[in-house]
DNA sequence: GTTGTTTCCGAAACCGGTTTCGGCAAGCGA
DNA sequence: TCGCTTGCCGAAACCGGTTTCGGAAACAAC
C-alpha cells in the first residue's frame, strides 16, 4: 500500500473535487446523462450506464464510489460516567483501524452520552452516508440498535452476541468459559466457597458469565448461593459495597469470581476494610485485564482479551457482511487468557474461620 | 435537537422534506441568512440564530446533503508499543466527538503504527474526501504532518504548539506553567535539591516542559545540575533506569518533578529498590492525571489535564478553521489543575543524608 | 452635526446534482 | 413510402444549500 507513494506531500497536486461535470465533458455526455446514469435510471443504456460507472471511477469521483460505498466503517460509542470499556477503548480501536485501513476503509466514530441519543446518532450517520455499516460494542440482551439497523437493513456486527441472533454476525470472547475456569482453578486449589460479582444490567455478557459460573459450580459439586453472588457491580464503589455485603454475611466467601476487573478493585478496598488480605484471606479473580489490575496490590489475577486482536476481526467481519456475505457465515469466537498474578492462591481459613475473624474486627471497629 | 425525531427508526413518515426555504418563510428571513444561521457563522446575532435553530427543531429540518464539504474532522493516531496517550484517549476522543455532534459534524479516526505511515494515511483520508481537515495530536518541534497540510493547504488544529507556528492554530495545555508550579511548591516545602524527569524526544511540550521546570528552578535560586535531570522517560521501564540513575549520583535528589506519570509510576519503582518510600524520603511530582496514579502506592500528585475538554476545544477550533477564520484567531491556552495526593511533602533528611543512606542500601545488598 | 465603524441581514450569484421535457433516430408495421 | 412507437440522450429548469457583496441601522468618535 504504501508502494507506489513514496512522498506524500508531492504526490498528484490534489485535483480538485470530481464533479459530474468533469466526467460529462471527458465522456462528451451531458451532466443530465451522467447523474441518470450513475444513478441506474431505465432510461439509460447500459452500454453508456457502464461507460461513465467506469470513467467516474477512474476519475475518483465521491459519488461513484457512494452509489457503491463510502468504504467508512461506523460505530458509536456511549460514553457515561464510569465506563468500563474505557481502558481497553485505545487498543480496540487501533485494531479496528489497522485491518479497516488494511483494505482502504476508514472509520467513522462518535459518541453519545445515553442509548437513546446513539440511536438518533446512528440514524443521523446513516441517513448523511456517513457510512456503510456498523460495530455495536457491549451488546445487550434485547437491544434497540438492533432493531433499528434490522429495520433499516445497515450492515452491521457484533461486539458480543444477543438474545435474538437472527441476523446477526459477531465476534465475541466466550467470557462464560473464562468464569468456569475460574471456578474449577479455585475450587482445585482448595476453596469451597466462591462467590461471584457480576458484569452490568442488560448486557448479554453479563447472562453468559453468569451462567458460566453458576454451571461451573455445579459440575465441581458446590452449591449455588445467591448470598454470595451480586449481580451487577461494574465500578469500584459498586464493587466495594457488594464486597462488604457478601462479607458480612453468614457463610463468607473465601474466594470470588468477578465479571469485571473494576469490580475486583472495588472488593479490595472492601477486604482492606475488613482487615483481610486480597490473596491470602479472599482469593479474587476477574476478567478484562484493564491496566490498573497490575498497578494494584496485591496484583490483579485476571482473564485479559486481547481489545485490538478483537477490533481487528470486527472490522473483518463488517467488511465482508457489507460485501454481502451471510451473517450466518460471519461468526467467530475467541477465548480469554487468565493472567496469573497475585490476588488468587489457596485458602487460608474456612469460610467459618473467616466469618469468626470478620465478626471479631467489625466489633473492634 | 432530540425533540421532533421520538423514533428514530420510522424516519421518513414525515411526509415532505423540510428545507431552509421553509424556515426562511416561517421566519421571514432569506434562506442565505437561514443557511449561515444553521452553520454558526459569527455573521448572526445571537438571537436570529437562536430563533432559527429553534424553529429547524421544531419542524424536523434535517441537516442533509451538504455540498462541498463532508462534515467531518479528521485524526490520525500514532499507536505505537508505549503509547503514552492511551489513557487519555477515551475521554478525549468523546470530547472530540461530542463537540463535532453538536454541530452535526462527525470524526473520521485512522490509526497508525509510525509517522512515515501516519502522512500516508492522511494523504489518502484527503485524496478520498473522508475529512475536510485534521486535529494533530502530539506535535513535534518540528512536524512534518504540518508541512504535509501547509502543502496542501487542507485545515488543521494542533493539539500542542510547535516550532514554527506561522499558519497553526492549536489548543494547548500550559505544561510549562505547571512544571514551574512543581518546583516552587517543592522548594517551599523545604527541597533544595530537585531532579527532573523528561518526556518524550521531539515532542514540543518536552521542550516546553523542561525550560519551565529550569527557569523556575532559577526563580527560586536553585541550580540547574544535568546529574539529577533525564532528557527523556515516558514508559515505566524508563523511568525506573532513570531514576536508578539520579539517585545513585553523588548528590540526589530528595524530589523529582516529572513530565509525564508513566515516567513517575517507574520512579517509583526505583525509589521502592533502593529501600526508600516515595512521598517521605523522596517527593514526586508528575503531569497528566492518568488512572492508575490514583490506584498507585503512595497516590501521585500530579497536574491533571481535562483531557475531555481539550478534545472539545479543538474540535471546535478546527471547525471555525475550515469555515474560514484565521489560524492566528484560533490558538487557545489552558492550565493543567494541580492534584494534590499522597506522593509529595517536606524532605525527611538532606540530599546528603539521603546519599548516605543510599550507598548504605547498596553495600547491603 | 459629521464621519467612520461595526453589526447584522437580504439579494443574488453560484454550485453540485436531479428531474422534466422534448427531440432525434432507429425500428416496425401497413 | 408513411406514420407511429420506443430507446436514448441533451437542454434547461429546478432544488437545496452556500457564499459573496453590499447596504441599512446602530453606535461611537470627534
Amino acid at each position: 500500500m504504501l508502494a507506489d507513494a513514496p512522498d506524500p506531500v508531492r504526490g498528484d497536486a490534489r485535483t480538485v473535487r470530481v464533479t459530474i461535470n468533469h466526467l460529462a465533458d471527458a465522456l462528451g455526455l451531458s451532466k443530465g446523462t451522467v447523474s441518470r446514469a450513475l444513478n441506474g435510471y431505465p432510461d439509460i443504456s447500459e452500454i453508456t450506464r457502464h461507460r461513465v460507472v467506469r470513467m467516474a471511477e477512474r476519475m475518483g469521483h465521491a459519488q461513484a464510489i457512494r452509489t457503491g460505498r463510502v468504504r467508512a466503517l461506523g460505530i458509536v460509542l456511549q460514553i457515561g460516567e464510569h465506563d468500563a470499556q474505557r481502558p481497553f477503548l485505545a487498543e480496540f480501536l487501533a485494531g479496528l483501524t489497522a485491518a479497516a485501513s488494511a483494505e482502504s476503509w476508514t472509520l467513522t466514530l462518535a459518541t453519545a452520552p445515553t442509548e437513546a441519543e446513539a440511536l438518533v446518532t446512528m440514524r443521523r450517520l446513516i441517513d448523511e452516508r456517513k457510512t456503510d455499516g456498523f460495530i455495536l460494542p457491549r451488546t445487550k440482551v434485547d437491544d434497540p440498535r438492533i432493531a433499528l439497523l434490522r429495520a433499516l437493513d445497515v450492515p452491521f456486527v457484533l461486539w458480543g452476541r444477543t438474545g435474538d441472533p437472527t441476523g446477526c454476525a459477531w465476534f465475541d470472547i466466550l467470557g462464560e468459559d473464562a468464569m468456569g475456569e475460574a471456578v474449577m482453578r479455585l475450587q482445585d486449589i482448595g476453596h469451597r466457597r466462591i462467590g461471584y460479582l457480576g458484569g452490568g444490567r442488560g448486557f448479554n455478557y453479563s447472562v453468559l458469565r453468569h451462567e458460566g459460573y453458576r454451571s461451573a459450580l455445579e459440575a465441581v459439586g458446590l452449591d449455588y448461593d445467591p448470598e454470595i453472588v451480586c449481580e451487577s457491580a461494574v465500578t469500584v464503589e459498586e464493587g466495594a459495597a457488594a464486597g462488604r455485603r457478601l462479607l458480612a454475611g453468614p457463610r463468607p466467601p473465601t474466594a470470588l469470581v468477578c465479571a469485571t476487573d473494576m469490580g475486583a478493585l472495588g472488593l479490595y478496598r472492601a477486604v482492606a476494610e475488613a482487615g483481610l488480605e486480597v490473596g491470602r484471606d479472599v482469593s479474587v479473580i476477574a476478567y478484562d485485564g484493564i491496566p490498573e489490575g497490575a498497578y494494584a496490590t496485591p496484583q490483579l489475577t485476571t482473564f485479559e482479551v486481547d481489545s485490538r486482536e478483537a477490533g481487528a476481526r470486527l472490522a473483518q467481519l463488517l467488511i465482508r457482511r457489507i460485501r454481502g456475505e451471510a451473517p450466518e457465515d460471519l461468526r467467530e469466537t475467541a477465548h480469554a487468557r487468565l493472567r496469573l498474578r497475585a490476588s488468587d492462591g489457596p485458602p487460608a481459613m474456612t469460610s467459618e474461620d473467616l466469618r469468626e475473624r470478620l465478626s471479631r474486627s467489625t466489633t473492634r471497629v
